[in-house]
DNA sequence: CTGCCGATATACT
DNA sequence: GTATATCGGCAGC
């Protein structure tokens, strides 16, 4: 580590745990256009979800804890992965103090480091060569494009022991992020907990 | 671009 | 048995 242990090698400052330490709801606006980096890849955050835990239907903590979800009731900063659809690995940044069960969705990023290993992540088992644009443009593509699976489930991304952390590069979120419902769910489709940077092009939809 | 379909582990009825 | 915080392939436009 370095003299300055809050200072990353690329540049971007680490977020300390009291930036996760909030509702998941708001966390989610103010990660965006903060950096995911994992190994020699990194992304900027262009659209988030927040799921806010007990209190949400269409949170995977609605129903108290399981295996699969005791994550996300730890600590805040670390990372929840999960498995869907029998085949995708989806990445949340857990929020809230622990013991509560809030969390942030990643759905899309902007590449900007690494992109050959992105593209090789991507490309397996795929007919075509896939585009800059559908790298990481989706919660379970960004995972593949980032080597994102169950052995990084729980990873403090504060500590960055695993090598995978959140950096702040000097870039704020946008003063009007972009506001809708959430993508792809049936239960509690009518609240408005997805944010996005307005007219970024690497954003779901 | 849009819409439909199948793949398929986990959690729940 | 059914639903799901998804995606890729393909048909049609």
């Amino acid at each position: 580590m370095s003299a300055v242990p809050s200072l990353m090698a690329d540049g971007g400052r680490l977020l300390p745990r009291r930036f996760y330490a909030r509702d998941a709801r708001v966390v989610a606006p103010d990660l965006l256009n903060k950096l995911l980096v994992v190994g020699g890849r990194a992304g900027r955050i262009v659209e988030v979800e927040a799921y806010a835990g007990e209190e949400d239907p269409a949170s995977h903590a609605y129903r108290g804890r399981t295996r699969r979800n005791a994550t996300m009731f730890g600590p805040p900063g670390h990372l929840y992965v999960y498995f869907t659809y029998g085949m995708h690995w989806c990445a949340n940044v857990v929020c809230s103090p622990e013991g509560t069960a809030t969390a942030v969705l990643v759905r899309a990023l902007e590449p900007l480091r690494g992109i050959e290993a992105m593209r090789r992540g991507r490309s397996r088992g795929q007919k075509r060569l896939v585009a800059d644009r559908d790298l990481c443009r989706g919660p379970a593509r960004l995972c593949q494009a980032l080597g994102i699976g169950d052995e990084l489930d729980g990873a403090d991304l504060v500590r960055a022991d695993r090598g995978i952390w959140l950096a702040d590069d000097g870039m704020p979120p946008p003063d009007e992020p972009g506001r809708s419902t959430r993508i792809g769910i049936r239960v509690g489709a009518d609240l408005p907990w997805r944010a996005f940077v307005p007219g970024n092009p690497h954003v779901s939809r």
